[in-house]
RNA sequence: GCCGCUUUAGCUCAGCCGGUAGAGCACAUCAUUCGUAAUGAUGGGGUCGGGUGUUCGAGUCACCCAAGCGGCACCA
């Protein structure tokens, strides 16, 4: 009698099948619905190919479109196989490399012919139709097991000189696999639907081109990267293409510019030239921000803009980072015939890259105490940075920013319960500022890094143990752990947060540092008498200035919670006769402490209200003949559609200033 | 820094095969005083990102440079 396999299904049943069975043979007994909706099969936790026979006994599961997460994967890896085999059909020559599914799509790395140069995003249209020309091919993808040699020979036969490379690196004991597509092959690990009909022709959309470095170093060969969306139906895809045109609506470059809070030009690239209206945003953050590190035990302080090189030597910055600092030489000029002669020479200066050095030259004013710590000194600290051209990004990666910087000089034995203390403390900003959600990571150390080993033992240990300690070593809050991500100082943790329309941000972050005290000579007399090194921890919540600031337009979509609207409200006239009493209003409530402006122009309401509500301002305040005799005011909220109310001046200045306070003062 | 694309009025954009520039909004002036998302008329405004070249002639073609955009790499 022949061996059968037990196969138990989700449901718990049980069922024996002759060796050679697939998980599609098993999904056709079950039904013929079944059959057609399989895309896949998870067998003992594994995704597998509904054709790959299964080896023993199991624990089967089919997977349907309903298993989303797993079918949009699936899904996502056959377009990118597909795409890969129209380029090649499309343009011999071309060597293929990568192609994963992304979080929305896919992508494909290839190597053009050097006569056909990169892609550009006029070759798309053509790619796209003969991707689905493949789809309606319905070629069956077939798992074909090869050994590593003959996978080299075949790919160095084809010209194919990166998938040579690849498959000779493969760890030993991996099984080769190649999938075969009509005529077409390609090494890949799996797994893959059936065959490429059962992708939906119309849920997918190729979006863009871009370079990409061969495995993700500089250092190699530029590819030409293909990006496509791909989605289980079309339903899906217009969702999401819809969800991106939302996004673009919220971008902080066209909001900062429509609100006229901000702007960059090439004279000042990656510099932010702020219109009054975007200094009152930042003002309103700044003076929130320096309310809760005051009650928080911070004292605040300002550091020197430019300080000499050997500074920046002392602290292994320079070593790192200097060619991402701005250097100037610090010359007074030869006078030739009355006119100054620069010859460059000169002692070294550095614009700050980062306000650490300097605050550890504070600390070693006069002799510290254990009495003394922890020392929290806080900067606004603005700070330069050369960073590379294409790094830049609107507000948000910019050369000159403002951080919200803090360094706790404390004894080794604070250092968890101070960073328990600053997690709630940064909980309690991001929640009034409107992120309840935000994820913990910690980056560990880095393969080029200064220090012991046993201090980074210790220093991410203590790390762990604080945000345990707060509570948030929880997935609720994203809590893992990523090797290598550290700095060449410390480890540190990230507190990533989460916008409105689901995007994350890396802002908040807190690093524990016993480098830099020691490479700056930074000491304190302990209970005992004798001198030791403190530990510095660096932290920042909002990151920078710029890039929060642009995080909050986006997040908000340019309509801010009223106390840190621009201006708060706008008195609109119907009527001229109206005129004197707009600005008793508006003195009235400027009393109160709001930001308020009039409009007095000789425009039908229609306009204003429309106007204003284009501006985002949070209230129009309409006031008419009948408003003027009365003494009220019709308040208008920003909203489509937004019902009014009609207030007394009184009523109206006591509303708006309670809704007006800052969260932490009310 | 690398790959691709883009750069025309304050803003958003049109401008074909090379023949010396156009719209909407905004702005100014005038009329209109009109109760909740655009009142009408008139007018001003551009050495077409910078440079070099090809050409009888360049916004348009070629090359170089710069900035911006989308990625890659980087992010103390």
């Amino acid at each position: 009698m022949t061996e059968h396999f037990k196969i138990r299904l989700p449901d718990g049943s049980v069922r024996e099948v002759a060796p050679g069975t697939t998980p599609a043979d098993v999904a056709a007994a079950i039904g013929p619905g079944l059959a057609k909706a399989a895309l896949a099969a998870r067998v003992n936790g594994e995704v597998r190919d509904l054709g790959r026979p299964l080896e023993g006994d199991s624990e089967l599961a089919l997977i349907t479109a309903r298993d989303e997460a797993d079918a949009l994967e699936l899904v996502r890896h056959d377009y990118a196989h597909i795409l890969a085999e129209a380029v090649q059909n499309l343009f011999p020559g071309t060597q293929i490399t990568f192609g994963p599914a992304t979080d929305d799509g896919f992508y494909y790395d290839f190597a053009p012919t050097p006569e056909r140069g990169p892609f550009t995003e006029e070759d798309l249209p053509a790619i796209e139709e003969e991707m689905r020309a493949i789809i309606a091919r319905d070629e069956p993808l077939v798992r074909e097991v090869w050994t590593r040699e003959d996978v080299r020979r075949l790919f160095l036969e084809q010209g194919e000189s990166f998938k040579a490379e690849w498959v000779m690196e493969l760890p030993a004991d991996e099984t080769i696999t190649m999938y075969r597509s009509g005529g077409w092959i390609d090494l890949c690990r799996g797994p893959h639907l059936a065959s490429t009909g059962k992708v939906d022709p119309q849920a997918f959309k190729l979006t863009r081109v871009s370079g990409a470095y061969w495995r993700g170093d500089q250092k190699n060969a530029m590819l030409s990267r293909i990006y496509g969306t791909g989605w289980l139906n079309r339903k899906q895809l217009e969702t999401h293409l819809t969800r991106l045109e939302e996004a673009a609506k919220r971008d902080h470059r066209r909001i900062g510019q429509d609100m006229d809070l901000f702007h960059l030009q090439a004279e000042a690239q990656g510099s932010v030239f702020w219109h009054p209206k975007g200094l009152m945003l930042w003002r309103q953050l700044e003076a929130y921000m320096r309310r809760k590190l005051d009650s928080a035990g911070y004292e605040e302080v300002k550091t020197p803009q430019l300080m000499d090189a050997r500074l920046w030597e002392a602290s292994g910055h320079w070593g790192k980072y200097r060619e991402n600092m701005f250097v100037v030489p610090d010359e007074v000029p030869n006078t030739v015939e009355g006119q100054p002669v620069f010859t460059g020479e000169g002692d070294l200066m550095a614009l700050k890259p980062m306000n650490c050095p300097a605050h550890v030259q504070i600390f070693k004013q006069g002799i510290k105490s254990y009495r003394d710590l922890p020392l929290r000194l806080a900067e606004f600290g603005c700070c330069h940075r050369n960073e590379p051209h294409g790094a830049l990004h609107g507000i948000m990666r910019v050369r000159q920013f403002t951080q919200d910087d803090a360094h706790i000089f404390c004894a080794a034995e604070q250092v968890v319960e101070e960073v328990r203390i600053f997690c709630d403390l940064l909980d309690g900003i991001y929640r009034d500022l409107g992120f309840a959600d935000y994820a913990i990571k910690l980056a560990l150390r880095p393969e080029q890094r200064f220090g012991s080993d046993e201090m980074w033992d210790r220093a991410e240990q203590e790390l762990r143990d604080a945000v345990a300690a707060a509570g948030r070593d929880t997935a609720e809050y994203g809590w893992e752990e990523l090797p290598g991500e550290g700095a060449f100082y410390a480890p540190k943790l990230e507190f990533h947060l989460r916008d409105a329309i689901g995007r994350t941000w890396q802002v908040g972050t807190m690093q524990s540092d016993t480098v830099l005290p020691e490479r700056l000579d930074a000491t304190y007399v302990g209970e005992d008498g004798q001198r030791h090194r403190p530990v510095m921890l660096h932290r920042a919540i909002l990151g920078t200035f710029e890039r929060f600031i642009g995080i909050l337009i986006e997040h908000h979509a340019g309509r801010f919670p009223l106390w840190l609207a621009p201006v708060q409200a706008v008195v609109a006239t119907i009527v001229s006769d109206a005129d004197d009493y707009a600005h008793e209003v508006v003195a009235r409530l400027a009393a109160a402490g709001l930001r308020v402006e009039t409009d007095l122009r000789n425009e039908k309401i229609n306009y204003k209200v429309r106007e204003h509500s284009l501006a985002k301002v949070p209230n129009l305040l309409v006031v008419g003949k009948r408003e003027a005799e009365e003494g009220t005011v019709a308040l208008r909220p920003l909203g489509e559609g937004a019902r009014q109310e009609v207030l007394g001046l009184d009523e109206l200045v006591a509303r708006l200033t309670a809704e007006a306070l800052p969260p932490d003062l009310r």
